[in-house]
DNA sequence: GTGAAAGCGCTAACAT
DNA sequence: ATGTTAGCGCTTTCAC
C-alpha cells in the first residue's frame, strides 16, 4: 500500500479573470483593466464585469499581478522584533497609514537571522513587496548596499548615519537629550549619570552629544565615570545603573538613553531600596506606553513614534510614485514629558 | 516637453533561473529542481548550479514559485492590531516557531477594515500564503466560512466557540478563572467583583463561568451587581471598576477578565485614593509583560502566550502537510502568578 | 538524470 | 474602448 504523499499543489478552486471574462462576455484583458484601475473602460462594460466578478466571488491574485509587473500593494517592513513598545508604536503608525492607502503589510523580523540581514533584504526586494521600510535599530549591517542597484524603493527609520542619501525619518535626538539634561540641571542636579544607547546607531550618539552639550553649556564639568555604556535594552539599563550607583560619588540623577533602559534603572534603584525620585531622579527617552505604567510614572522625552511610522509610509510612497525626485529626510520634534520620576536632589 | 511618467514596471534586474542555467550550462528546469528540493539531481550538476547561483546572487522569486504551484513558505496572520501585550506575545511565539521552520510571516491587521474581514480572509487565502493563523479576538464574523471550501489550511487562536471542528489553540480559561477566584476567597474575600471580557468570545464566557463556579463551590451567594460588563480593554476595565466601586456595599476585591482591564481597574482605584492591595485587591488574567510593570505588580493568571503562538504554527503546519488528518485542538494550562496586588480584606 | 514545453493568473504593449 | 498577444519566473508533467 502506497503511503499517502501530501499534495504540494495549492488549492486551485479560485476563480480567475478568465472566468469573469466568460461570464461577462468580454475579453479577459478588459477584466484586468477594470480591476487594475484603468480609466477608459465603458461604464456599462465595467458594471457588467464587476457584477460578474461579485457573483463569482472573484478576488485578484496578488502574486500573479505582481509577477506580471503590476503592483502588489504590499509594503515590507524589516524590524528586529515586535517585543518592545518602541517598535510596536511605530508599526502601529505604519499600519494606520498603510490602511489609508489601501496597502498591506508584510512583516519580517530579523532577530532570527542574525548576520543574514543583507541576504534577507535582497530576497525581499526581489519579491512581492512594492517597497521596504527598514526599522533596524539593533543591526549594523549596511542594508542599503544590499538593495539591488539602489533602485528599489525603501525608507530608513531612525538610521541616518548611513553615507548614502536615503530617504529617512527620525527625531531630534540631540535636542531631546539636551532638553532632558537641562531639565535635570534646572532641578538642581549636578552629578547626572548617563547610560548610552547602542552606539552604532546615530540616535544613540546624538543623544550622548546632546547630554554633553547641555552639561557644557551649563558649565558642569564632564565626569567620564558618569557615562556608562548601554544597549537600548532593559538589561543594559539595569547593568549601567549598577555601575553608576556603585560609584563613590553617586549621581543624584540618571538619564537613560531610552525608556527601556530607564525601566532597568528603576529596577536597580528599587532593588537597593532607593526611592524615586526622592533618592534618585530618573529620566528616559521615547515615551513608550510602558513609561506611564511604571511606578513612579517616568519622566521622559517623547518621540512621536506613531507619527514616525506614518511619515515613513508617506516617504516610501513618494519613492514608489516619483522615483525621480530626490530623497527626503524628515526629522520630527521631540518633547519633554514631565511625570513623577524626577525631583530636585536630596539635601 | 512631455511629463516624465513614472514607470510602473518593477525593477527587473534580478537574476532568474534562466541566468543561472546559462552560467551553469544546464537547462533551467534543472536549476528549478535544485532549488525546489528535488532529490534526484546529479551531485555534480547540483554543485555546479549552486555555485553559479551564488556567484550571480540568485534568489528565488517567491511569487513566481507560488504562482507556478509551489509553496510560498509564507504564513499569514490575521490579528486585530499590534497594540497590546496579549497579541504581541503570541505573535512573538508565532514568529519564533516560524523561524524554526524557515517560514516568513505576512501580517494583516483587521482593525482597519471593520466588517470586511470575511472578504479579507478570502483574499488572503486566494493569495500568497500557504496557511493562515486567525487571531481575531475582537471580531464576531465567522471567518471560517469565508475560507474557500474549507480546504485552505488555517488555525484558530483563542476562538473555540465556532461550530466547525477547526484546528485551534487556547488555554484553560475556566480553570484559570476558577483558580483566581478561589485564591481571593482563600484570602478571605467574600465580595468579589468581576468584570467580564468581550462576551462574544469563548474565553470570556469561560472565565465568567469559572468565576461563578468558584463562588458556588465555596457557597458564596452570587450577587449579580458584582458582575459588570467589560470588553477586554483598559477603558472597559476602568468603567467597570467605577461601577463596582460606586456600589453601596463595595467589593473588597476585583477580578478583571484580563490584565488590560485590570490596569484600568488600578487606574480607577488609584484615582480614588484607594490603596492596592490595602483597600482593594485586584487580580487579572493573561500575564502580559505590563502586568509586572505596574505598581503594585499585578497578581494574575498566566496564559502561556508565547507557547500558544508556537503551538498555533505547529498545528498549521500539520494542516498543510497532512490535510487528511483530523484537526486537533490543544488547550494549554494556565497558572496563577502571585505578585503584590492582592491581600486579605481590610478589617 | 535532464531537457522541452505547458501553464499558473495577471499586466501591458500592440493592435484594431 | 476593447481584443490579441507576449511574457513575468517558476513548477511540473512528459519525453528522452
Amino acid at each position: 500500500m502506497a503511503t499517502a504523499r501530501p499534495s504540494r499543489r495549492k488549492v486551485s478552486n479560485s476563480v480567475t479573470i478568465v472566468d469573469v471574462a466568460k461570464a461577462a462576455g468580454v475579453s479577459y484583458s478588459t477584466v484586468s483593466r477594470v480591476f487594475s484601475g484603468y480609466e477608459f473602460v465603458n461604464e456599462e462594460t465595467r458594471e457588467r464585469v464587476v457584477e460578474a466578478a461579485n457573483k463569482l466571488g472573484y478576488v485578484v491574485n496578488l502574486q500573479a499581478r505582481s509577477l506580471a509587473g503590476g503592483r502588489s500593494n504590499i509594503v515590507g517592513l524589516l524590524a528586529p522584533g515586535l517585543d518592545n513598545g518602541y517598535i510596536t508604536e511605530i508599526v502601529s503608525g505604519i499600519d494606520q497609514e498603510l490602511a489609508q492607502h489601501g496597502l498591506d503589510l508584510m512583516l519580517y523580523t530579523t532577530h532570527r537571522y542574525p548576520g543574514k540581514e543583507a541576504f534577507y533584504v535582497k530576497t525581499i526586494a526581489n519579491g512581492l513587496v512594492d517597497g521596504l521600510i527598514l526599522l533596524v535599530p539593533l543591526v549594523t549591517t549596511n542594508y542599503i548596499q544590499a538593495l539591488p542597484r539602489q533602485d528599489f524603493p525603501y525608507v530608513l527609520i531612525d538610521q541616518t548615519n548611513s553615507t548614502s542619501n536615503s530617504p529617512s525619518v527620525d527625531a531630534t535626538n540631540w535636542q531631546g537629550a539636551y532638553d532632558a539634561t537641562t531639565y535635570l540641571i534646572k532641578l538642581g542636579h549636578r552629578r547626572i549619570g548617563f547610560i548610552t544607547g547602542y552606539l552604532e546607531l546615530s540616535s544613540a550618539t546624538e543623544r550622548l552629544d546632546g547630554y554633553r552639550a547641555a552639561l557644557q553649556h551649563h558649565r558642569i564639568p564632564l565626569d567620564e565615570n558618569l557615562t556608562v555604556m548601554g544597549d537600548y535594552l532593559t538589561t543594559g539599563g539595569y547593568a549601567g545603573a549598577q555601575k553608576l550607583l556603585n560609584l563613590a560619588e553617586r549621581p543624584s540623577a540618571i538619564f537613560a538613553s531610552n525608556d527601556l533602559e530607564a525601566i532597568g534603572v528603576m529596577n536597580a534603584a528599587h532593588q537597593r531600596g532607593l526611592r524615586i525620585p526622592g533618592d534618585i531622579s530618573i529620566i528616559g527617552f521615547d515615551d513608550i506606553p510602558q513609561a506611564s505604567l511604571v511606578y513612579p510614572r517616568l519622566t521622559t522625552v517623547r518621540q512621536p513614534l506613531v507619527q514616525i511610522g506614518q511619515v515613513a509610509v508617506r516617504l516610501l510612497l513618494e519613492r514608489i510614485d516619483t522615483p525621480e525626485k530626490d530623497a527626503r529626510r524628515v526629522t520630527l520634534s521631540t518633547e519633554l514629558v514631565i511625570r513623577e520620576s524626577c525631583a530636585p536632589p536630596a539635601g
